[in-house]
DNA sequence: CTCTTTATGTTGACAGTGTCAAGTTATTTT
DNA sequence: AAAATAACTTGACACTGTCAACATAAAGAG
């Protein structure tokens, strides 16, 4: 009776679970929701994700891909640009993305439980980081620093730029469905925190 | 049979659910395991809170309010120190509270819907972010800003603090619970942003 | 070409969850 | 003392993830 053989169910639950999931956040997606979005039983799902972590799991890839391109395309951009601008820049657009994928930015670093000893999570997830760190990179070049000082910095601009992303989407959240700060959107110039610093 | 009218069921509840949360973790607290544990009917929770979700606000008040506590301790400690030192402890206890008590950092600023028109909520809340704001606010007095990039320096610093003490949970989940990089627990110097950047 | 194996979906079941309605008991009010 | 109310229990329903058993289609072996 029913439709055997799919094709290519795997990637059709995942298109379904992306739907979904931006209809329904985080905590609205079911493995049966899914299936039933891609029009298949209820236990088809566990034959190609183990279970819904599984299915997050590689979810969660499919979300790291996206930010690292996001984040690769706008460094590409502004490759000329001064390095300060550029960290600005690219700062920017991981904000962006996570105004532009609220619930994938939310899948990524949320307290879900994710299989992280999956290999693919583990390189997109990876890759994420070494694009993130990319960027700051270069503006070390001119400065003199050890190695246990450049991490140390790199870890603080990773958690300037994630700690605003972080915070804007809990505000949108607690502000309901409607609520955009257009002025919060882009992240206040890093030059006020040496200003206030030194 | 049962024993009625328990007489302060709502606090043994949050008791309760505090000892879930610590043991299973957010996604493992349920209303019937805290039922359950406080010895009532799994029915019982409902004439207390509402729901799961206004069991969870509550749980989160108390847990902004603690957190409140533990800003204010560091910060009557460090009153006669300079400002910049000032600063980076209350962020230090900012990143002290999220390892001590991660549970329930997690649930203050998890993505599980909890319910933000509640006042309890909303003036615990806000008290944490004026306690923080009564931290750095001294450091303006030097310099001369404007009300718009005041704000905006104050959201850069807690952007700062809150992204470090959410990677550092992030890191924390991913590498199992006997996890603990010590060299990671103590915030780096700020000082190495402005080194960065100027 | 036929038989067997394997991959892929389905169906049904079970335990767990939140939530509601109805019933029971204790306290409070009148 | 009687009535009203608050607190708690019980039972039910729909939903969830997950497992076992079954059905079907594709692929491989002889």
């Amino acid at each position: 009776m029913g439709d055997y053989h799919h094709g290519d169910l795997a990637n059709a639950l995942l298109q379904s679970a992306r739907i979904v999931l931006n209809e329904k956040g985080i905590h609205g997606l079911s493995l049966r929701a899914c299936a039933a979005h891609a029009g298949v039983s209820h236990a088809a799902p566990a034959h190609h994700f183990k279970s819904l972590r599984g299915l997050l799991t590689e979810l969660a890839v499919i979300a790291y891909d996206q930010f690292t391109t996001a984040l690769q395309t706008e460094h590409k951009q502004v490759m000329h640009e001064p390095y300060r601008c550029r960290l600005q820049k690219v700062c920017q657009a991981y904000v962006n993305f996570s105004i532009k994928e609220p619930r994938l930015f939310e899948l990524m670093f949320s307290s879900i439980p994710l299989d992280f000893e999956n290999p693919r999570l583990k390189s997109s997830s990876g890759k994420a980081y070494q694009q993130l760190i990319a960027i700051v990179h270069p503006l070390f070049d001119a400065k003199k620093m050890d190695k246990k000082r450049r991490e140390q910095t790199e870890i603080l601009v990773w958690s300037l730029v994630h700690g605003y992303a972080c915070l804007l989407m809990n505000e949108r959240e607690r502000c309901g469905d409607g609520y955009s700060d257009t002025s919060k959107e882009t992240l206040p110039d890093f030059g006020l925190l040496v200003e206030l610093l030194q």
